[in-house]
DNA sequence: TTGCGTGCAAACTTTTTGCATAAAG
DNA sequence: CTTTATGCAAAAAGTTTGCACGCAA
């Protein structure tokens, strides 16, 4: 585990399945959904209980270790590692497959500020989500 | 009703129960979720039921004249009537109270241009919110 | 008269909660 | 020993679907 995340562990009661939780959320390149999460350490720990996965997801959430994703088309909430501040970055998600590719960094930085100027709101944070056709899917129908 | 959507409704069965719902939809000044929209009709049509607000609302989304917003914070949809391009807009949204407030235009469109060209996606939409603490909710607990 | 719109109830999906037990500090 | 984490089952919340009937074209 990355020496960023063990400090924001710090003070927190040590567990197994939180452990897995995270290590899990690691390997991952896109969000993932709870139930996801879920099935995929069933395989090797098969007593793990989904309400288990929530509520160490909701605790991730709080401690910053995880963000939680909406998208447009689901109704259901995904979950990504919170990556340090020089590699926070967005999605393209692709219409047609769902697949989420990454964009290399943030855009959106400076559009921030100045719309904190422009309206006095206190800004702790955004979401930006582009979507569209990838490459892959643009090629086959053509 | 507008023309614009006058005209995007043409081809479609008449219903008073639909005309309500667009109704609605255009006096809110922030999106609204579906069974406000239902528990706000049923006041003056009390045999309108959830199902069908929930069927009115997946067709007006397809034939665009409303559009979904999905929030960070809430696991339900919200909806909003679709604005022409030029009133196309974003919201801020407060952490401590949620209220929507509109963000006048959309910053976002340049950017969209020189990602597309950088990375080769065929962008066809975006969603982008901001998240922080509005001027009320700063004043009140300082 | 044909087929889309609607109400109602039931089903389904995602998320949350209550409670008794197990594990951590 | 005290507190937090967990599993299980049940409940809640949001959304979708089946079916019979009503209404628009």
């Amino acid at each position: 585990m990355q020496n960023e995340i063990s400090e924001k562990l710090k003070g927190q009661r040590a567990s197994k399945n939180r452990d897995e939780v995270i290590s899990l959320l690691q390997k991952q390149s896109a969000p993932i959904a709870v139930d996801d999460i879920y099935e995929n350490i069933k395989q090797f720990n098969n007593k793990i209980s989904l309400s288990t996965v929530y509520r160490i997801i909701e605790k991730l959430v709080n401690l910053n270790i995880v963000h939680k994703v909406t998208t447009l088309d689901d109704n259901k909430a995904l979950y990504e590692i919170v990556k340090d501040s020089h590699t926070h970055h967005h999605y393209m998600i692709c219409v047609k497959c769902k697949k989420m590719i990454p964009i290399d960094d943030c855009p959106v930085k400076e559009l921030e500020k100045s719309i904190a100027d422009k309206t006095g709101f206190n800004i702790t944070g955004h979401k930006f989500e582009l979507y569209g056709e990838c490459k892959n899917c643009a090629q086959k129908h053509s």
